[in-house]
DNA sequence: GCTAAACAGTTTAAAGTTAAACTAAAGTGG
DNA sequence: CCACTTTAGTTTAACTTTAAACTGTTTAGC
């Protein structure tokens, strides 16, 4: 085996396990922020719950559970269990596609999007008290590494 | 309100909005790289099981439970979970504490090393795969950060 | 047109998590 | 010395998630 080559697999080494420890950390702020994220929310609204009705406040106003199961990351059976949750709630209204018999129409009510205003206001405290031991500057820079990180975890993905 | 106030506040939400931002783009990460994670993962090992035999491979060879509960930064119930399953498979062995009749101790077997080297052999790939669309470079200065933020997760929970 | 494949959603089983109630042991203080 | 509080772990219920099986609809192809 040539020297490069060593080189190379000792690069790829040191690489993966940078990698590992990334994802380690992220596995833990998720963890940690999300119940911290739910703890401060009303309605009893779980983070998964609380994602769809601000995605349908700042992306589009109807879809199909389909395609929020493509936003949101997470598999048709995930969403079609937050759906009923958001449905029981009236927060959405879910009918039939007129153009399409196998796809439905997902649409926020005014209760929704008021809740999700609500959910904010609530939020907004544990927010602020971390942003204020955290630099903008540093989410600045931080964010859109993530982004590029979640891109590449979803078009790899299997 | 002074001025000086009102861009305090302003400054605030916008802050608020960053830390949002940031966390729903790693609650996503998390997602994604467990799920891919776990696959690649031999023994049926999931990645709670997976922390828990690196973490003596790495930091102590025996902990009591609520010592890995800290580490893992987890509740006590989820320990108590992952260290029946890791005892069922033989990678570890919990005793009663000598000097304290109400703590446990924790310990690996050899298999659970073995198991545990397996695993990072099989995760490899997986990671490998990332680290080649992801520079090293943006890893070094993205790590140190997430762990700052970790820990003021950490130190500020409720 | 009819059959077969692809697609959209739902359901089910198994796993993990939290929070809260509960057992049992150790330390505190009057 | 005994009651009270704290601490360590377990258990239970409720929740979310994935993966895989299943239903029903649409589209392709012959």
């Amino acid at each position: 085996m040539s020297k490069s080559m060593e080189q190379e697999k000792a690069d790829a080494n040191v690489s993966g396990e940078l990698v590992f420890r990334l994802f380690n950390e992220i596995g833990i702020i998720a963890q940690l922020s999300t119940t911290r994220f739910e703890r401060s929310l009303p309605h009893g609204m779980s983070r998964p719950q609380f994602s769809i009705l601000n995605w349908f406040c700042r992306v589009d106003d109807q879809a199909s559970p389909g395609r929020l199961a493509q936003a949101m990351e997470v598999t048709k059976g995930a969403i079609t269990n937050s759906l009923k949750k958001l449905e029981a709630k009236n927060f959405i209204t879910v009918s039939p596609d007129e153009n399409s018999g196998r796809q439905k129409v997902v649409r926020l009510t005014p209760e929704g999007r008021r809740a999700r205003d609500e959910a904010i206001l609530c939020a907004r405290p544990a927010f602020e008290q971390i942003s204020q031991s955290l630099p903008a500057e540093a989410l600045i820079t931080l964010i859109p590494e993530l982004e590029k990180i979640r891109k590449v975890l979803d078009e790899s993905r299997i």
